[in-house]
DNA sequence: CCAGACGTTGTT
DNA sequence: GTCTGG
DNA sequence: CCAGACGTTGTT
DNA sequence: GTCTGG
């Protein structure tokens, strides 16, 4: 709330830290709502509106900026639902022949990261389900080296505008795609991370280097 | 018209 | 809900 | 994203 | 291989 100037929370009790949110768990999205900005806490994983099941979530985890005006199912969600997830960090799996190894990205200057995110509402009988999905993009030449894409970030200058409903969002998107993310930081951890159920700061530990089987003798 | 999909990443 | 394919 | 399950019948 | 759950 202080990073942002947000009013308020939407929900009550806001939510607890985690070093491992997966896909359909529950995060930090900040949304305008009239002249304010509320914080709201929604599941990874974007159930539109017409979904017939909330497992159409666990799909649609990431919306391409290339394609976003063309997909059906994102399409519409540009114009009125654009949010912006909130994270001191994010992992990024690198492949390599050795294996996958888990990266957390944070920036150097700034506390936050801000995603740029869609979001829909969901109900269906007695509960509703709010959720986002992460805009990605190709990545920053330094983020090359470990994955062929990136998410959107937008710069606290940026946000205000991405949140606002009077912005055109062609030019949104323009942005979006050319922003520097040059001040990203980012070191191996270990796979403790891959387990979903696994957390704490264990998570952004920085990993020691595994010999490769190639160097024992 | 109705039916069926609506997504990305990564691998081959 | 809205778009694409048949 | 990664990890883990992937099934039915019948019994307690 | 593919789907679900976290």
């Amino acid at each position: 709330m202080e990073v942002f100037e947000a009013s308020h929370w939407d929900a009550a009790p806001p939510l607890a830290p985690s070093y491992n949110v997966a896909p359909s768990q529950v995060a930090a999205v900040l949304r305008q709502e009239n002249e304010s900005q509320v914080l709201h806490p929604m599941h990874w994983g974007l159930i539109p509106r017409w979904a017939k099941s909330r497992s159409v979530g666990y799909k649609m985890i990431n919306a391409r900026i290339e394609t976003l005006t063309t997909k059906p199912a994102y399409r519409s969600l540009v114009q009125r639902k654009r949010c912006v997830a909130v994270a001191q960090g994010y992992y990024e799996w690198q492949k390599s022949p050795a294996g996958k190894t888990p990266f957390f990205i944070t920036s150097e200057r700034a506390p936050l990261l801000c995603f740029a995110a869609l979001w829909d509402r969901w109900q269906h009988g007695e509960n509703a389900v709010s959720s986002f999905t992460i805009i990605t993009r190709p990545p920053a030449p330094k983020l090359a080296q470990i994955h062929n894409r990136m998410p959107a970030l937008l710069t606290p200058q940026q946000h205000k505008r991405w949140l606002s409903p009077a912005e055109p969002p062609e030019l949104l998107l323009a942005e979006l795609a050319q922003s520097a993310s040059d001040d990203l930081q980012f070191y191996p951890v270990s796979n403790f991370v891959n387990r979903p159920a696994n957390n704490g700061p264990r998570c952004v530990e920085p990993a020691h280097q595994e010999p490769s089987l190639f160097d024992l003798h």
